[in-house]
DNA sequence: GCATGCGTTCCGCAGTGTGAAATGGTACGT
DNA sequence: ACGTACCATTTCACACTGCGGAACGCATGC
């Protein structure tokens, strides 16, 4: 049955990608249990199919997942992958050129969360964040980037949700009219830092205890907003405003790259 | 930028697959102008991933498609595409046991399909049916097995179809006794017949003149039926009834293994 | 501090993939 | 009926590619 020719290294490349289908999101180690292949030999197969633009790598950690290639049923978590999918390649040439890390973020509930990150390509090591991590809506950059441009309906559903949750740092939402000063000022500036002078429980520390400082806009697609970018730097380094005024061009135009590549993605 | 080591033989094994991705259901030779990669390369290839059901070949006209990797939205044509796939290695081995040769048709409108083929396979040299013929509904044996058993709502849609036709083939539908009698009879025996014992034009020529007969079994799955399988064979070898007795298990039990791997894969 | 785990690189050997050319088979034109 | 053209498949000798054990680098955890 197995009578004619077959080539040897193609059959452990699909049985990969197999294994990537069964689990994706999977590390090195992981398909090295999976499969059983040599990790060197794993390596180059993952290499040879990214190059391809089969699978893709995460930045954030190094994860592989299966590329554009099956487009399945665009459940939730789907389409952040592909967001994420999408803006990776853009993330990782941003921080080349501005060398401060960036951060993909989506909305998740009565949070956000990271999707990507190039905190570990960036010469200056700032805290590792974790994907999936979650990050608060309203004292953060990327959240209040996101609510100033999201549709008046989404907005009202996260607040909502936000002024059921009993946590300190979720007040905020209880209180329209700071807030909308908050969100106008994104608007006119625009681009979302975070909200550091108001003190009081973030998270139980400080606010943003991390010396760094942010600046993130939304990721646009007509009236839709996909999830938002930031970028990071240490705040003795440069004034908030010096920042914008060096990189805010770069970042949105990152947006617009991730947004329209997204789209082509999304056609097919 | 293609620092790391790759590894070749994986990469034009998908660019191949790519290519099948970009134009599906294509030639050896499609395949080869599109890639530019040496034929016997892309047979090897092809093997390969056929031996890892990536992607299938067509027995009856030789033509290779990407597997049951990715789902897609599950449009008409697709749908039959994968009936087709899952059919083809259950009537491959059917004909192996039986010799005499079977077709998978689906029902198209006003016309019914062939989707499949084991004609080429098959020792007895039967004429070769081409992939998307048009087969009539209501005088082949496919048909007949289709609408004995398929909802009685999907039975009126396509006998109103054919009501509106001016082909003289398709005036039985305007009879709704005579044609509920041979339906009754299909239900009671089991299987449908060609119905050449009526004259008058069957395509202009006169009824079946190819000298063969032709068993029909629906493929039911539960309420619906996806489609229907036959077996033919040369006229003056058997008659129906003793061919029936020989093989009509084993046809039926062939569509019943269709429909099962059919679910299997789409439940995924 | 050491230990552990994972990702990555190195390198020499084994054996695998490659394409030109030959073969087999089918459809078409005359 | 014969010849031609086209396509799928097989054969074969050679080149070089893919392989995995071992070593390395770099985290994280104890």
């Amino acid at each position: 049955m197995s009578g004619p020719k077959v080539i040897k290294s193609l059959e452990r490349g699909l049985r990969v990608l197999q294994a990537l289908q069964m689990q994706p999101d999977s590390s090195l180690q992981e398909l090295y249990l999976l499969t059983g292949i040599s990790k060197p030999s794993i390596l180059r197969i993952l290499h040879t199919c990214a190059r391809s633009g089969i699978v893709t790598r995460r930045l954030g950690d190094g994860r592989y997942r299966i590329g554009a290639m099956l487009s399945h049923a665009p459940s939730r978590r789907e389409h952040h992958d592909r967001i994420a999918e999408a803006a990776a390649p853009i993330l990782e040439r941003l921080c080349e050129r501005v060398s401060w890390p960036s951060d993909l973020m989506v909305p998740a509930g009565d949070h956000m969360q990271i999707r990507e990150t190039t905190r570990a390509r960036s010469p200056f090591l700032l805290q590792q964040e974790r994907i999936g991590l979650p990050v608060n809506w309203l004292w953060s950059a990327v959240g209040t980037a996101y609510l100033a441009y999201c549709p008046t309906k989404e907005r009202q559903r996260v607040l909502d949700l936000l002024r059921k949750s009993s946590r300190p740092e979720d007040r905020l939402a209880r209180e329209p009219g700071r807030l909308n000063v908050i969100l106008d000022e994104v608007r006119e500036r625009g681009y979302g830092i975070r909200n550091s002078m108001h003190s009081g429980g973030y998270y139980g520390g400080p606010p943003h205890s991390d010396g760094l400082f942010s600046i993130a806009v939304p990721l646009r697609d007509g009236p839709r907003v996909l999830g938002a970018i930031n970028m990071l730097w240490l705040k003795k380094a440069f004034s908030i405003e010096a920042f914008a005024a060096h990189h805010l061009a770069e970042l949105q135009n990152a947006a617009a790259e991730i947004v329209s590549s997204v789209q082509r993605r999304t056609k097919r």
